[in-house]
Order: structure tokens, then C-alpha cells, then sequence
DNA sequence: GTCTATATGAGGATAGAC
DNA sequence: GTCTATCCTCATATAGAC
């Protein structure tokens, strides 16, 4: 009981203080105090502090997992209003947001324990838009002739600079500012017609 | 001469190494190294760590200044197109985009030297692009009644974005994603006029 | 202006008791 | 499974000689 409960303490406490402060910037004590054993405690858990960060990383991936699977998964065009959708859930959640930009900008150094998470992310993240891009496309649902590939990097890409800019002033309204990309994108590329596209 | 030789080399060392390591990451050890002197000789041009940071992003500032103030004169409309240049200009400096980038992502903790520095820029920059569209749109180049302050928001935000899945990724192409954006904003807010609207 | 030497502290990881 | 005690390394910063 105790040892389970631990584990799960450690991963929320990391998630926190690495968020706030980076990988880099927070140490396994803090980690330890905030999930309430001490720093060897800690390390019966998980063998090194890299180890931790790749358990933080794989546990917001199943956690994740399991809301965009349910959340993602429309197909065609439709996925620029389940990226509406996810957002306004981003909005709703600063720290997983921190968290990952942060440690975005931590993972750009090759040489950090989350670049290689960091690549592969953000390849399947445009490869799942693009798919859903393409698809659109063969549906008639957009219009041909357009650059889907260079389109789902600049989706992908408003997305994470929000998140940055809204993280330093949280006045700004992600939301809205996603509608301004997605109405553009709606009303010059994607064909309306009356009889639907979308199942 | 070898006095001022020395600030220049360490803030050229500064730079690059923050750029590749971070501001947490890298030692003032490695950044005297590579300047060529020892880590004591560095502090005595910089009294701490975090003055030779600010240093160098007031000698960015002061570097961009002298190119942006030129680049990015262009009023109204014109300003989407600066953008394009300057997205074309940083595709040729990937250590300057590496040092804002990973600078943005460590400063979104408020207790980093670079937090209020990050905080401000992006203030200034949104104002200033809301201040060329909102002139674009006085003058008629855009339709009235778009959300200028939230595309000037998605402007900013591709750029960044795109930076980071670029560093990640060299294959992509910057300056091609922000055509797209570029290209949906003339297509669908500009007024294409035959008797011009720019000097 | 630059150096060597060093003070001081923090952080990651290990050993071994309970 | 968790703790105390400890080791080792590295980093910032200072003191003082040249």
C-alpha cells in the first residue's frame, strides 16, 4: 500500500516541481520533501533522476492517452475542432502546459534525457494531423493543392506558442486566439456544402 | 584592447553555450574556456551569473536592433511580409533561434533571470504587430472587424512554434510554414485593391 | 586584467541500519 | 520500503598574488 502510494507520490510531485522549475532546476530532494519521503526514499523508487523524468514522461503520455484517444479521434477536417477542444482543456490545466513547454525548451540540447521523447512527439503529433489532413482532402472535404504537411506544422506550431505566450500572461485567451487559425483555415480551405462531409 | 577583446569573446561564448545548454546548464567554467581565459578572469567583466545573461541578451537586443529597426520598418500590411524575412533570416541562424528558444522555455518560471525579460518582449512584439494591423485596417487593407489582437497573438505564436519543431526537426521549413499562415491571412482579410494601399 | 587557490554550498548517488 | 549518514563531484563566488 505504502509502496505503490509512494510511487504515484513522487511522479505528481515531479510533474509539479518540474514544471516550475525544470528538470534541471529541480532537485530530488525537493521532489522527495513534496512527495513526503526523503531523497534515498526516492531513489528506491527509481534508480536516478533520469529515470524519473522518463517515468514522468510515460505516465502524462498514458494519462494523456487515455483523454485524446476519446478526444482526437475524429476523422477528416474534424480534427481542427478537436484541437478547439483540447485548447480549451489545455487552458483548463497550466501546469501539464508548463510542463511540457518547459521541458521542450530544456529538450532541445541533444544531450538532454528528453530529446529524443521530445523528436519522436513532435513527429507524431504532425503525422496524426497530417493523416487527418490528407484524409480530408481525399474526402473533398477541403480543398486540393494545399500544402497539408507545411499546414499541420503550422497548426501544431500555434498551438505550442500559445501555450508559451499565455504561460507568461494568462490574460491571453488561447481559445480565441486558436478560432482565429481555425476559422482561417475553415474559410479558405475547407468546402461547405450542405450536404455534410462529417459522419 | 585585450580588455574589451575579453567582454566580446565572453559574451560570443555565452551566448552559444546558454544556447546549447541553457542558462542552468552551462558553467561559467566552460563559458571562460571558451573564451580563453579562467573562470575567475571571466567574473571580473561580469560580477555573477546571472549579470552576464542579462548582458547578453541586452547585447541580442542591441545586435537585432540595428537589423530589425531596418527589416521591420514596413507599416501596415506590409509587416506580414517583414515577418516572412525575418523567418527567412533566422533559418540562417539556428544558435540565435537555440538561444531565444531555449531562454523562452526556462524564463517561464518566475523566479528565472529571464522571466521579466520574456514577459516584456512579448508584450512589445504583440504591440507592435497589433499596431501595424490595426493601421492596415484603418487605412483598408484588411476587412474591419477581424480579432487583431488575437491573429497578432497567432502570428507570434507560429513563429515560435515553428522555431522549436525546427530545431527539433532542421528538415522543416520555416519560411514555407509561414507562407501558409501568410498566405491564408492576404487570402482571406486582405483587400487586394489594383490602385495599391502600400509606399 | 588575469591568474591560482580556496571557501562554500548544492545536488546526485551509495552504504548500511531498521 | 524507508531512513540516516556519507561520498563525490561540480558550480558559484571570493581572496589575494602577479
Amino acid at each position: 500500500m505504502r509502496g505503490e502510494g509512494s510511487r504515484a507520490a513522487i511522479i505528481e510531485a515531479a510533474e509539479a516541481l518540474f514544471a516550475s522549475q525544470g528538470f534541471r532546476g529541480a532537485s530530488l530532494a525537493s521532489v522527495a520533501e513534496q512527495a513526503g519521503l526523503s531523497q534515498p526514499g526516492l531513489l528506491h523508487h527509481f534508480p536516478s533522476k533520469v529515470a524519473l523524468l522518463l517515468a514522468v514522461l510515460e505516465n502524462r503520455d498514458l494519462e494523456d492517452g487515455k483523454v485524446s484517444s476519446a478526444r482526437l479521434s475524429r476523422r477528416g477536417i474534424g480534427i481542427l475542432g478537436a484541437l478547439e477542444n483540447l485548447v480549451e482543456y489545455n487552458q483548463g490545466r497550466p501546469e501539464i502546459v508548463r510542463l511540457f513547454s518547459v521541458l521542450l525548451g530544456e529538450g532541445l540540447a541533444d544531450t538532454h534525457p528528453a530529446h529524443d521523447y521530445m523528436v519522436s512527439r513532435y513527429e507524431r503529433i504532425r503525422a496524426r494531423i497530417l493523416r487527418n489532413l490528407s484524409q480530408a482532402e481525399e474526402c473533398g472535404e477541403i480543398l486540393p493543392g494545399s500544402d497539408l504537411k507545411a499546414l499541420s506544422a503550422v497548426v501544431v506550431a500555434v498551438m505550442d506558442g500559445l501555450q508559451f505566450q499565455w504561460l507568461l500572461d494568462p490574460e491571453l485567451d488561447m481559445v480565441r486566439c486558436y478560432q482565429v487559425l481555425s476559422d482561417l483555415i475553415s474559410s479558405r480551405l475547407v468546402v461547405h456544402n450542405s450536404d455534410g462531409g462529417s459522419d
